[in-house]
DNA sequence: GAGCAACTAGGTAGAAATACCTGATTTTAA
DNA sequence: TTAAAATCAGGTATTTCTACCTAGTTGCTC
């Protein structure tokens, strides 16, 4: 353990910081390089959605690290019920994927600012500070210093039908199925599909499937 | 940085390591918890393939700990490229999902030891020193401490086969396409994919794929 | 060598998906 | 307000998939 005895902080002053996420690994190596940081009080980290909102409630936070799939609860689940407990907490979201869509919906969630997991760790650290005292983090900004991400940030464009069908197509629905939900022709089903094909270069349900996960949507 | 001036081994002793891992945020974090080990050197740390076989011809280590999931040439191409060039090298295997038969599939390759990137950092560290010294890792002997990863432990148990049937199948090819790569009948290829359906309780195509792919097999 | 699992492959029927086409109404943005 | 985009839905033909069935060959083990 790094000890940081010659600092003058004391906890109040520091940005209060909790991680959940459940690949260990990658949790306690941001735990690892988050106790290095002088301005950042790491106050917790957990490994799933329930464990969360237990440990939530007894040490506030002021910025939370939140990976999207998880087990018990997962990201997506979890996210609005502490939204709603917190609502000046601020939601740094990872997720192994980056794309446009899924930008939105977590945005839409009321997430603060979305990473992706091949993010460098200075990105994530001036997330944190950055939503902490600006409220936002425009990912532009880190872009221009690295270029790293630029293959991950494919803009499918989907419209919202669109996205509505891919999950429940990622969801073992046939067509059929899906036109049921969604009180639609089946045929109308069809056509959105053909859409979703052309715009993810693929030719069938197993290909739409196959973009959607590897790209980390519903998960 | 975390100096430690007053060891008193040198680096002859200490067991070579080196990353190869694409997601950033989780390499530096291994990185910054290894460089806390005073047994291990750590040699090098590299974010996809190519990179990781230029680095090694210069830099010779004792334990690679690889991402099968990487860019540019992903850890399963040059894995065996690798061990060709140093066939001494014990490999750590990290990915998202464990199963049974990726398990296999990653041993059979080649490698030492294959973790889930859910496990405990502890678990990594006597994974790194197992194999360097005895050349193995049981991670049986690990889950008597940690029961973390039962529900991930599935056994689907299927045959070789089915899994190459499997895996092409998440590459969107048909069963006429399948049946053409393998030199057999497409009515074999369907004849495989109800018993794949059978074991993974689906009933049709997309539900094997978002089977496969949500395990994280092939990515 | 009997039993078993794995791999092979065919028949038939029906369901589903795909590839083209067409055109309607509604919503959004310029 | 005009144009573009999104949503809806039908026709027709072909391909692919699924669900039943049967059954031969190989290789392994008890």
């Amino acid at each position: 353990m790094v000890l940081k005895g010659n600092s003058m902080r004391n906890n109040e002053e520091r940005i209060r910081v909790a991680i959940a996420e459940d690949h260990q690994i990658l949790r306690q190596g941001i735990v690892a390089l988050l106790e290095d940081e002088e301005n950042l009080n790491l106050v917790f980290d957990v490994g799933d959605g329930l464990e969360l909102i237990e440990k939530i409630k007894e040490n506030p936070v002021d910025v939370l690290i939140l990976d999207l799939n998880m087990p018990k609860m997962d990201g997506e689940t979890c996210l609005p019920i502490i939204l709603k407990l917190y609502p000046n907490l601020k939601i740094v979201v990872l997720s192994a994927y980056f794309s446009e869509p899924i930008l939105n919906f977590v945005l839409e969630l009321g997430a603060t600012c979305f990473l992706p997991k091949l993010s460098d760790f200075s990105v994530l650290l001036d997330a944190i500070v950055s939503v902490h005292q600006k409220g936002f983090y425009s990912i532009e900004e880190s872009k221009k210093e690295k270029r790293l991400n630029l293959e991950l940030e494919m803009k499918e464009n989907f419209t919202p039908r669109e996205l509505e069908i891919l999950k429940l197509l990622c969801e073992e629905k046939t067509s059929k199925e899906i036109a049921e939900d969604l009180f639609i022709s089946h045929r109308t089903v069809e056509g959105h599909k053909l859409r979703i094909m052309e715009k993810t270069k693929t030719t069938s349900t197993s290909g739409i499937i196959i973009f959607a996960l590897r790209k980390g949507y519903f998960r």
